[in-house]
DNA sequence: ATTAGATATTGACCATGGTCATTTTTGGTG
DNA sequence: CACCAAAAATGACCATGGTCAATATCTAAT
């Protein structure tokens, strides 16, 4: 019994993702259509859906990819001494994360998935972050009083609930880093107990 | 010139809402067509259309109503005097919010708006909860350091987070209450500061 | 080189959300 | 009551994501 991957069907893959990124560039995420791709990929629609569970899977994959990226370049730097230090860092993923209300919305219903078979890109990259900011919070500079694994799991609810009021009307006064700063000087820097 | 709402138009809405309840009843929300819909109104798919925005704009009206019920019950209830004594009052809500995968979603989309005339029932929800907890952190018992607008953004933010690891197949081991309780823990009463 | 069985591709087809020009109903006015 | 303009309802139609039985292609074994 033969069980291999075949050469074509790397390439079909490659060709799908890139017509996708085209689509994208030239269109926006709101205009990717599954027939554009399919189109200038030249393969079938139905080879879309062998290869991608559905549009989402795509969307997983390609937003996946950016923010590994990113955490490559968070991964190269030394560990943040400060609050202000923490948010520098985590701009760029922040910016990436919030910079269309389509890419915030896969990247929220993928960052997690029911079943551990389809895990997919995104879920990977919180896996990822979760890792690198517990890391981070290995430092007598953070609060000691939790552990880092706790400190991480609030430094991704904040940067949820950041993007995600910058998103609403009624919220999206503050910039970014100036929502983030509060949230994070509170959570890791907390004053004097009452 | 007139420029009224007839009263017919309050009929329908009524009977598509309510055909819509029932729908979900049978089907739960993952089976909700508005198709379906419509014919238990005993309207045209266009009524529907001219009623809700989309479909999304039915599940906020649904899912909006069931959380105003909810607030209700929590507002009527004393100020909570400890985490666990907030834990408590707020599970209802968080039971509600993270009962099905659709539902949460829809919350979460639906949580804010781009545009304040798009600002939907769930959206008010969420100021509702802003405001209650809001007051429920103007207390002693909980960390003065930082303004209860804060700690009220922070309870939304880890509630979310909450449920949102509990649909994650790699998360999912604790319940509801025990993981939210370390958050607000960490969060409401720090310990000592570094 | 042939063949068999696994793997990959195809595209007609379906399901469902959403649109809009047309028709019907409403309620105020002379 | 008859009339009219605004409001509401209609349903044929469209757009697009997703399915699947049929077909083509690959690869390993002989």
């Amino acid at each position: 019994m033969t069980n291999t991957v075949q050469k074509r069907t790397l390439k079909t893959r490659a060709k799908l993702l890139d017509a996708a990124r085209q689509v994208v560039e030239e269109m926006g995420y709101p205009g990717l259509r599954t027939e554009e791709v399919v189109k200038r990929a030249g393969t079938a629609k139905g080879t879309f859906f062998a290869h991608f569970p559905d549009k989402d899977g795509l969307l997983d994959h390609l937003i996946g990819a950016d923010m590994d990226g990113i955490l490559d370049q968070m991964q190269a730097k030394t560990r943040p001494q400060t609050v202000q230090d923490l948010i520098d860092s985590l701009m760029p993923l922040v910016r990436y994360m919030g910079s269309e209300r389509a890419v915030f919305d896969v990247i929220i219903r993928r960052s997690g998935a029911a079943a551990i078979e389809d895990i997919g890109p995104i879920a990977v990259t919180f896996e990822r972050q979760f890792t690198l900011f517990s890391e981070w919070m290995r430092t007598p500079r953070f609060r000691q009083d939790v552990a880092p694994e706790l400190l991480a799991e609030g430094i991704q609810a904040f940067v949820v609930q950041a993007i995600a009021l910058n998103f609403c009307a009624l919220h999206n006064t503050l910039d970014l880093p100036d929502r983030l700063g509060p949230y994070l000087e509170a959570w890791l820097t907390p004053g004097p107990p009452t």
